[in-house]
Formats: C-alpha cells, sequence, structure tokens
DNA sequence: TAGTGGTCTAGACCACTAC
DNA sequence: TAGTGGTCTAGACCACTAT
C-alpha cells in the first residue's frame, strides 16, 4: 500500500489555497466560502484537517464562521484615519472626515479611584472620580472602547446629565464650559480582553490599539485619564510634529 | 447508559485552568506546563481537546510548544517606552532608558520606488531610491522590524558605508552631516506577516504596531519614509503635546 | 528507547439555520 | 428534514528531544 499523502502541512495548504481564493475574490466579501463537507471532498481530506484550516482563517481575521450558516468573508474596512493633537476630539475627527459616527454609554461608577487613576490625576487621598465606560461607534459599527475617569470635584453632579447622552465633550462645554486639551497620549497593540472582544464584536484574536491619554485643564492641571481599546483594523492614528 | 458529559466547553474550561494557573505561577515563566498526556489523564478527555486548549493559548501569547520537549510558558516583558517626538531616534530613546540594544541591516537594495514611496517622498520621475530594511534588537532579542527608504540623490553611495553596521542615523551624521527631523507619524495595530513573524520570533497571532514616519531635511522636505513594525508587547509609544 | 508535540483519519452527537 | 458549524472520542503515524 502505497500512502497517499507525500506531504505534510494539508491544513497550511487550505488555509493558504483560502486565502488565495478571498485576496482575488473569488470568495467575495460577506459571502460564504464552501461548506466544511464540501473542502473535506474537494481536498480529500478529513474535516479536523479542514476545520484546522479554517480556524487560522478566523484567527488571522478573514473569516467568521456561523452556526449552521456557514462561513462568510469579512468585510476589512478600509483604516478611519484619527488625528492626535493637542486639541482633537472623537466627534471632530469623525465629522472632519464626513464619517457617520455615534457614542453610547455603556455604565459608569462614582467613586475612589485605583491607584494608577489616582497617581495619573494627582488626586488628593479620599478624592472621588466618576468613571465612564463609553462605546462608540462608526457607521453603526462599534470602533472603541473607552474607559474615561474625571475627578468628582471637576465634574459635580456629572450624572444628571447622562439622560440622552450624546457626546461627552458636549457635556462638558455645556454644563462646565471645560474643554479639556490632550497633554500626553500613549500607545501600545494588544489582544483584547474578552469582554472587550464582545463589545468590538470581533475575535480575541483580532489585534486592537489601547491608547492612554491625559488631558489638561485650560490652566495646565490633569482633569481626565482615559484608555481606549480600538479596534486594530478600522483605526489609524497620526501624529503630526 | 448516562452520559459522562454534562457541559461542553471542556477545552474551553482547560484553557481557562491552564491561564489561571499561569496567572498565579503554579505553571512558572519558562517552565514547561504539564504535557498533553498528562492533562488529557487529569480531564479525562481526548487528546484533540487538550490540544485545542492549548492552541488557544498559544494563539493568545500565553505559551510556546517545542516539538518533542514541552510547552513552555513565556515571559511577558514589562514593554519598553518609545518616546516619540519630532528629534527622538531608537538609539537614543534606548539608551536615555539604559537599554542594551543592537541593529542589523538584512538587506538593501538601490531602484526604483513604490508609488507610495513615490508619493511621500516627493520624489521627480525616475529618482531612484535607497531601501534598507534594519532588524532592532533590545537584550538580545527581536523587537522592530524597519523598512526605511532614502532617496538616492539625498544620500549617495550609501552603500559604502554598510560594513559593520550599527546605526544608520550614525552614518547618517557621520558622513552626510544629516540628521532627519520627524514630521508625522501613523500608527496602527495589526497581526505581524508571516516573514515578520519569524523575523520577529513571535506566533502570527501576536499583534504588532505599524509605524509609518515621514522625516524631514531641516531644510523641511520629506528625505526619509519609515515603515517599522515592532512587537505590541514589548512596546509603549508616548506622544506628549 | 520513551516521551513530547505535530499531523491526520474515521466516526459520532449536538445546536443552529433554512426550507 | 437536510445542511451547517461546534464538540468530542479513539486511534494512528510522524519528527524531534532527552536519556
Amino acid at each position: 500500500m502505497t500512502k497517499l499523502r507525500e506531504e505534510p502541512l494539508q491544513h497550511l495548504e487550505i488555509a493558504e489555497y483560502l486565502i488565495h481564493n478571498i485576496r482575488s475574490s473569488v470568495y467575495e466579501v460577506n459571502q460564504k466560502i464552501p461548506s466544511e463537507n464540501e473542502l473535506c471532498r474537494q481536498f480529500n481530506v478529513n474535516r479536523h484537517v479542514v476545520r484546522q484550516a479554517i480556524a487560522r482563517l478566523t484567527n488571522l481575521g478573514w473569516v467568521t464562521p456561523l452556526q449552521g450558516k456557514g462561513c462568510y468573508v469579512n468585510h476589512i474596512p478600509k483604516p478611519i484615519l484619527y488625528v492626535l493633537s493637542s486639541h482633537t476630539r472623537f466627534s471632530e475627527n469623525m465629522e472632519s472626515q464626513g464619517v457617520q459616527h455615534k457614542s453610547k454609554l455603556l455604565n459608569w461608577t462614582k467613586g475612589l479611584p485605583t491607584s494608577l487613576e489616582k497617581e495619573q490625576l494627582t488626586l488628593e487621598e479620599n478624592e472621588e472620580v466618576y468613571r465612564l465606560e463609553i462605546l462608540r461607534f462608526i457607521d453603526e459599527k462599534p470602533i472603541s472602547i473607552t474607559t474615561t475617569v474625571f475627578p468628582e470635584s471637576e465634574v459635580p453632579n456629572l450624572d444628571m446629565h447622562f439622560s440622552d447622552f450624546q457626546s461627552l465633550y458636549g457635556i462638558l462645554l455645556e454644563h462646565y464650559q471645560l474643554r479639556p486639551i490632550r497633554s500626553s497620549s500613549t500607545f501600545q497593540a494588544s489582544l483584547p480582553m474578552m469582554k472587550d472582544a464582545e463589545l468590538l464584536e470581533i475575535p480575541e484574536s483580532i489585534p486592537v490599539v489601547q491608547i492612554e491619554s491625559i488631558m489638561n485643564h485650560p490652566s495646565g492641571y490633569p482633569i481626565e485619564f482615559s484608555v481606549a481599546r480600538v479596534r486594530g483594523d478600522m483605526h489609524k492614528c497620526l501624529v503630526e510634529f
């Protein structure tokens, strides 16, 4: 009996075949790739091998399998440009590019800061903070989750203005005549936490950029510390010097 | 016959168990986790299920399996801070933090630019460029790959200075009295290309930050366009305003 | 030689979707 | 009901490492 299989790594070959077909639009965006059983017949391999190949594509963000339906080719959007400067805000950035956007307040708390927050905002002992979690959308698709923290003393009764939440900076400007100025930002690529991946509707293996920013009061002291987790594939950040 | 299995998703449970044990240092860094067969016995499941769990950990960057040896817990380094400003360079950044670093010229070419390069460097028709690929190390571990492009006219005979390559900016300063100034940078998270993942010695599922920079001549026109792919887990970029 | 991870086959049952 | 992807079992052979 001669062995049918001469070269190993069939799952890699199948993965490459599939990626090639996606790249060359043989399988079109938002359409299905052939079913697992179909690919088994096509390559004359066990279903497990096909599933290994598809797992690879899923991890790399090419496709999303849906139980009972099929395995769909993802739409990889052209990344939105986000200009990082001392004065730019999310809304302004999106509007300057003519992009339809939206924000949603996921939840908020008032209480004692973490030690990191305390340090970044140079808070006094026992000073309380407002902590907001905001989910932002572009073209109805979630793009980022931001956790942002203010000293309670700077924005007293902030939560009174949360009904019909639209824009954080709208609230600050309207009710506190406050226009925070970006002092510094750090950014880093990482994999999302499971909770963030769910909210952003991406698999756990799609990277996010984590952007930590410190915003100052116009008179110079820090009043906001925020940590944003942004879909890496939808977002490109620009800094000019 | 009662079914032995009541709840599904055993591979997820095993993955969580393993991650928990890594977090709490039951399995220590640079040490092995139990072998696949060991875990099969421990959880009384098929080896395939255990492998699914380990694949998950591998994708998330927790462990690296080595054929014939075992599956080792990765060391997740504290990210190096890289300050992005108009004048900072890689070497200076590393030295200011007292970090041992090194650069290696992987290869270089001289020829016509791509359309992107031509646009970014505002080149004339048929103007040639030097294109260098540089691999950088911190503490002997690869951290980034940079493709950097110069108009040939700005650095004539650049390749004459590549023997004993140490620092790109050293060469520019010594032989051309040139100190490029950062004009703008964009950054974006993504998964590495296969070739980059190999050079950076990371699995394909570990994210990288892609940083595109345009550097100007002191008199203001662009003379360098570079694209760096940096290990996301080893690198944190700081911008001050 | 024994143990490890890498690959593959063959077959089963389940949950979900479409019809 | 048929087809899809999700999960799991049982068993095999391979390549590599340690001894």
